[in-house]
RNA sequence: CGCGGAGUGGAGCAGUUGGUAGCUCGUUGGGCUCAUAACCCAAAGGUCACAGGUUCGAGUCCUGUCUCCGCAACCA
């Protein structure tokens, strides 16, 4: 697959208009997609980087509507909060729009009309759960009910979670549209399918044979499914927010969004080069790459390229990099939980350090599995890569030749043997780099440029100028041409992963930007050359602002458990004589400690009426002060097993009340009772 | 027994077609002092999730088991 294009198409995933981008986002495909665009822009090829966002589809107007707005108003606000911190935080799209706009409502239309007059379409009639009250067919996880199975009264209309049972939306008991509440009524209605079994022979072939070099997670999700067999899927949807579906006689009826969306990448196109967008999709000469995440990999590699074939003058993907996900301290990234670092918000509480969370969003990339990103560990890749190895050595070159050489480039002299070899050592850093760029392995790609300051670090504490300074200043003045040779050098292979540094570097140099074929060169700044104002790259980052986004963290954590600890469902219903087996009585505290080599466990000691009983709590936690209890009185199981913990033995169970927010309460009488007495 | 991905020194990751287990960070010791207590050198640390098998030889191939993530509702 060394075939020659002549120039590339890059699109990335279109993020969804129902709220900002955050981290995982950004990770999986913006990033590393900017990387590869620039990358290959500074090596002077012809290239196109198309974003935008995606404003279509059911969840779109389900937050309109608990917000009480239009759901024009919810895509506005999202696609200009997108859009700007795109730009701040310099991911090069030439183009970032919606689709909402004119011209992607036009070909959206007009390709779904070519596949319709092509007759690559079916119809089909089926049944499904419509509210009447919201007016509006309702998606399977809109509709809640009673799980024949299990019972429970919360399965959804695709799955029951407690007892995982896949569900069609007919079979729950007592159906509820979770929009308005009210019982939804079986409706007849009408749709368009993709045949994706009519393409499965050219998929397979395609894919499974003419692919073979795809990532493996895209290549074996791909396989499963073809293997599986494709089913028809339908393109259409009762909703009255999307494009129109442009055929008489489907009044109501939207494209789905998973037809619209892609088709986006298309219209965008079209937008930035209304008379010369065909050749970057129709041309065998163009190579298009989509970076998607794993959730994406089905429809930019089935359903997708299915619509492009079957429309006939499109080329297809040469390649899908999808990367996995990236998880926030430990847990899943979620929107609706708030677990998330925003783009927006570390635009603006970590100003100028773009290349900060760029630097550690790709070495840390979810390329073969899931990663996780942690506060502590952007911290440590700041504080001991970035500013230690990177910022660090541009600074020593710098302030060497002020010290020494009046701020310009010193001659060089003969160089050493040594200097030889270290020369042809940061002379391997482009190959390697172009290696892994290229095969989309960004991660190592980043590592491999960090190489170069590496390279320079060990040869200025080898060569030591400082000390020769005494004694020679020609040998001084060659190291420190050839380390300033190495910082432009940075300044080039730096500028796909840390742009905003490379520039930073550029400006120290007083120099302009260099091309990707002068990196290994060591004649980018002549003698003489008059340096600019050196500063530092990168600052240390100190516990506290690191800390401060932790706890940030932690208070959503919080809220989110005070929010999702709502009043549970009752119990499954027992028969009395099932509550009279339960002895529970009155016991007067007469000791309370907590137990030694246990953060959990208090040991109280109780007067039950008929002797001191023993029982073991597990809510230390709660009780800093154990020995306020004594005297009280609390209500107490009086027959549960006798249990061995700690090597004590527990004679029963103490009763509290948990709050919802985690905190508890003992229960006591209302007054002063016998210890013994019963709880009826 | 649905399908796909992942499970490698304290942490995060590489390991191309099977041939003595690597990188970054951290730790310990030493060196240097131009530099943002930064830099350089060295060392310690792994039965490559577990159990079998193929092979002269397996992290790498095969079989089984366990754990985590995802799977056409939303979501990278």
């Amino acid at each position: 697959m060394s075939k020659q294009y002549k120039r590339t198409l890059i699109t990335a995933a279109l993020p969804y208009a129902n709220g900002p981008v955050h981290i995982g986002h950004l990770a999986g495909v913006y990033v590393p997609a900017d990387i590869y665009a620039r990358y290959l822009r500074l090596r002077g090829k012809d290239v196109l980087f198309i974003g935008g966002s995606d404003e279509h589809g059911i969840p779109i107007t389900i937050k309109a509507r608990s917000e009480g707005v239009t759901p024009q108003h919810i895509v506005d606000r999202y696609h200009s909060l997108i859009k700007k911190s795109f730009e701040e935080f310099g991911i090069t799209f030439d183009i970032y729009s919606r689709t909402t706009s004119e011209i992607h409502r036009k070909t959206a239309s007009d390709f779904f009309r070519t596949l319709y007059d092509r007759g690559e379409f079916t119809e089909q009639e089926s049944e499904q759960y419509y509210d009447e009250e919201a007016r509006q067919f309702l998606a399977d996880r809109y509709i809640t009910g009673t799980c024949p199975h299990c019972g429970n009264g919360r399965a959804y209309g695709d799955q029951c979670e407690q007892c995982g049972t896949s569900l069609s939306p007919s079979d729950l008991l007592h159906p509820t549209s979770t929009l308005s509440g009210s019982k939804p009524v079986m409706r007849k209605t009408r749709h368009w399918y993709l045949p994706l079994d009519r393409h499965e022979p050219w998929l397979r072939r395609w894919i499974l044979e003419e692919h073979r070099e795809w990532k493996v997670n895209v290549y074996g999700q791909c396989k499963s499914w073809l293997d599986l067999g494709l089913q028809p899927r339908a393109v259409s949807r009762d909703l009255d927010w999307g494009v129109p579906v442009p055929v008489e006689g489907a009044a109501g009826k939207a494209l789905y969004v998973w037809f619209d969306a892609p088709i986006g990448y298309i219209s965008n196109t079209r937008e930035l080069l209304p008379d010369d967008w065909e050749k970057w999709w129709k041309d065998k000469e163009t190579r298009l790459i989509h970076f998607i995440g794993k959730d994406n990999i089905v429809f930019h590699c089935i359903m997708f390229p299915a619509m492009l074939k079957a429309e006939g003058s499109y080329i297809l993907p040469e390649n899908v990099p999808a990367n996995e996900f990236l998880n926030l301290e430990n847990d899943k990234i979620s929107t609706s939980r708030n677990w998330a670092v925003w783009l927006h918000e570390y635009l603006e509480e970590f100003p100028g350090k773009q290349d900060v969370l760029r630097y550690v969003l790709t070495a840390n990339a979810p390329e073969t599995k899931d990663n996780d990103f942690t506060w502590k560990d952007f911290q440590a890749r700041n504080n001991n890569e970035l500013v230690a190895v990177l910022g660090n050595f541009v600074n020593r070159a710098l302030v060497l030749t002020q010290k020494y050489f009046d701020n310009k480039v010193p001659a060089p002299g003969v160089p050493t043997e040594y200097d030889r070899e270290m020369m042809a050592e940061a002379g391997k850093v482009k190959a390697a780099v172009e290696y892994s760029l290229e095969n989309f392995h960004f991660r190592e790609a980043q590592r491999e440029a960090m190489n170069l300051a590496r390279i320079g670090n060990k040869y200025l504490a080898d060569t030591e100028p400082w000390k020769s300074a005494k004694t020679d200043m020609a040998r001084t003045g060659t190291i420190l041409h050839l380390a300033l040779q190495i910082t432009a050098g940075l300044s080039i292979v730096i500028e796909p992963f840390l742009p905003f540094s490379a520039a930073g570097i550029r400006r120290f140099l007083n120099t302009g930007r260099l091309k990707w074929d002068d990196l290994g060169s060591f004649r980018l700044l002549p003698e003489g050359h008059a340096l600019g104002k050196a500063e530092l790259l990168f600052e240390k980052m100190e516990d506290d602002l690191i800390g401060k986004q932790v706890q940030k963290l932690l208070d959503t954590k919080r809220a989110n458990e005070a929010n999702e600890c709502r009043v549970k469902p009752v119990k499954e219903s027992v028969r009395l004589d099932t509550f009279e087996k339960l002895d529970i009585r009155v016991g007067t505290v007469l000791e309370c400690e907590k137990v030694a080599g246990s953060d959990k466990l208090l040991r109280f000691f109780l007067d039950d009426g008929l002797k001191k009983r023993t029982i073991l709590s597990g809510i230390a936690a709660h009780c800093p002060d154990p020995g306020e209890l004594v005297g009280r009185q609390v209500c107490f199981i009086a027959n549960l097993e006798p249990r061995k913990m700690r090597g004590l033995l527990s004679e029963g169970m103490i009763l509290s009340a948990e709050n919802t927010d985690g905190s508890f309460a003992l229960l006591s009488p209302s007054r002063e009772v016998l210890p013994g007495s019963p709880v009826v």
